[in-house]
DNA sequence: AATGAATGAGACTTCATTCAT
DNA sequence: AATGAATGAAGTCTCATTCAT
């Protein structure tokens, strides 16, 4: 629902609606949208994390380990409209609102711990950042972006740690 | 108004009560509401990338453009509350509809031209890339951000050109 | 309220307060004004067509019948201006949107059969045509119309089945 | 405008805009809406008025007569959706206040002289108000009605005057 | 424990008219 | 004489929440 319509266009009405059920449990079983919306967004931001979790996993090497954050930053995590969307919703409430960036802050700290698995702390850090000013850039960017740049940026990174 | 109270929570009640207008003004002057945020997202990000062109121009050497690159990204941009929330109300709405993928299109296009006053154009693009994503990493994060890793993030983009 | 502001001047709004409603009741119980519309107009043609039956069914004779219609005309259906202003607004209604039509099919096809109760399906059609046509264009010409054009129009046509 | 929108949907503002005129010359040069209305519909039923009278002259004899009489109500008057709405807009208005019977009165009167071009006073009159029943019913009644209802009609009123 | 009817606040728009220019 | 900027009233609809059942 909010990934369709916004939170802003997100509503107890639509809400129960969609879930076939009566518009009174909205508030009887949530103390409230605020509530609500945390739920879903915790949800989200869960899932998105395991993802994540799941590719860096997936590698077996520092070199695999490199072309899965270019992956993740040119296919992966916003290549739905889907994820972008909702991320972009979420950040606006953690922007504003304290117990949203609790949710971005797990968020944050399961994306780094991922990518530690193969890179030093203060890497993994960067990486991570540039994941995502890459990924809005890329999503926000009327423009087409040469993947080139993806792959350069993270080797940057990466190939900085040298001797 | 949208600073303080989000995009949902600015109506058109609103800034007709906050600009002392009455309210049957706010769709003789503007189309509607869309038109009013599109509006005021424009002179924001126009606002923004003002500031960072000037911030930009003052630098008169690689190292200066660099450190300059540093403090906007932790002292900066997005230094106040105000930028910040707005910033991803924009983004918020960017990444779900055109209208306005065009302002944060011609936003990022501006920082992009600044940086290049100073480093070639994909270590522009780089730069660019990561002052987003470190700004917001920064922003939503609970935990404190060694300013070192802005610092040594930007050193490795901008040396990693060398031979 | 339509009857006493038309359907123009029936809002949301006057008909809650006739009520002595909340305004929201208004969308809460109705989908919206046209549904309200439609219930409102629906109950008006089945009354007016109920009424109509009676009158038809209470004739026990071809003569009684004959003078039954040419009462209808002269005295009964549009008698009230209520009754004129709403046929109006129901016709200027179904000849825009389908819906509307559906009311008036159903009330044409009623009195038709109320008429067949006397007359042959033939006779019954020109029947309920002219009774409209008479009635209409006595209500809105403003010279007085003389009784016996109307007794004299239904006696040809009742007696055209002849010979 | 009022044939496209309705008279409910006709406001200056698009009246103005369609005329490409300014808003203002609206309430300059008529006393308001109220002027406008009967302006607009005493034209239009001068021009149905107008068709009818041609209609009715181009007959040379009786039966000739009798037959525009049938085309009248089967192609003619009512034919475009245009005229069916617009009359019963102009209807609903006369239904309600005495400026506008005025409109539809001399419409009748004229109708009425046209017919007495071929047919007795009498016999105009009941032709007039059935042409007018047959065109409500054929265009407000969802199921189609045969042409020879209307021509039957016709001949029995015209016929009934014979000895 | 759960529901759904009901409500009052507030959302955006459209409108006819006024009036200074 | 003509205009168009501006306004206040009124339009419909959506909503989160309350509360009796």
């Amino acid at each position: 629902m909010i990934a369709e319509h916004g939170v802003a266009g997100t509503s107890a009405r639509r809400v129960a609606a969609a879930a076939d059920v009566p518009l009174g449990s909205m508030t009887y079983h949530f103390e409230g949208m605020d509530e609500l919306l945390r739920e879903a967004f915790g949800r989200f931001s869960r899932q998105v994390a395991d993802q994540f979790e799941r590719r860096m996993s997936a590698a077996t090497s520092i070199d695999e380990a490199t072309d899965a954050v270019v992956s993740l930053i040119t296919e992966d995590v916003f290549g739905s409209k889907r994820e972008l969307v909702l991320s972009h919703e979420l950040y606006t409430l953690a922007a504003r609102e304290e117990p949203y960036r609790e949710l971005t802050s797990a968020w944050m700290a399961r994306s780094r711990a991922a990518l530690e698995r193969h890179f030093d702390p203060l890497t993994a850090r960067m990486l991570d950042a540039s994941i995502e000013g890459l990924t809005i850039h890329r999503a926000l960017d009327i423009v087409a972006h040469d993947p080139e740049v993806t792959r350069e940026m993270v080797r940057r990174i990466v190939g900085g740690v040298a001797p």
